[in-house]
DNA sequence: TATTTATATTGCAATATTACGATACAATTT
DNA sequence: AAATTGTATCGTAATATTGCAATATAAATA
């Protein structure tokens, strides 16, 4: 239906699902990259660098936002944005685990 | 529109949107903590452990098989199911590439 | 071969996401 | 204050996702 029944999982479940979901989105993986190639707080050019209006772009931010994977200050009348710590560390931290399963797997059955 | 303009993103925007798209969903998340729990393949009684109908699961399975994020394979009449190291290892290595510039980030103005 | 068991597919309804024009808002500059 | 610049919100259309009943398929077993 298009409707997630979040309340039948895990608090843990949903909030790496809605991390994982913010990401998911390849404007929104371009925004993230062009934050990291910059390593400096943006402000306002993320519009430019994308081949998206600027509402669209906006929306994307505004989700990144949401999800603690990126933040915003106010700079005068622009917005400088940076990657947000807390919301990587939250899924770096289930990467992590994932990797280390795959690296010590000792079924290989598949 | 609902329509993703991938055809203005870099092919690895794409493909690292797809896998964090794939992930992003509760159901998603807790059959690959489930693999991850059993430590073997699992065959079939990931129907039993969501709160989900089977087509629905069937669905799930379908994407994460997609996104080559876990591999199955027949086993008699039923299925046996695992991670599968080639979408994950992609992902992890975006994710590294995030945190090594977290880590390292000297510009902390926001 | 008929039945059972396990999984996939189809079809559809409900909801969510994506995109953008128009417009609003807020700070700066003239 | 008026104009400019940067960003957010509203409204809406198009498409995608989620969920499941019904059904199909495929292998094992009786």
């Amino acid at each position: 239906m298009g409707i997630t029944k979040s309340e039948h999982f895990t608090d843990e479940q949903n909030e790496l699902a809605t991390l994982a979901k913010a990401i998911g989105h390849p404007a929104r993986i371009a925004i993230i990259q062009h934050l990291i190639k910059v390593n400096s707080c943006v402000c306002g050019d993320i519009v430019n660098e994308l081949p998206l209006a600027q509402p669209t772009v906006s929306q994307h931010l505004k989700e990144l936002k949401n999800a603690r994977l990126i933040k915003g200050n106010f700079e005068g009348n622009a917005i400088c944005y940076c990657l947000n710590e807390e919301g990587f560390n939250k899924i770096n931290g289930f990467f992590e685990h994932i990797n280390t399963y795959l690296e010590n797997k000792k079924n290989q059955c598949c």
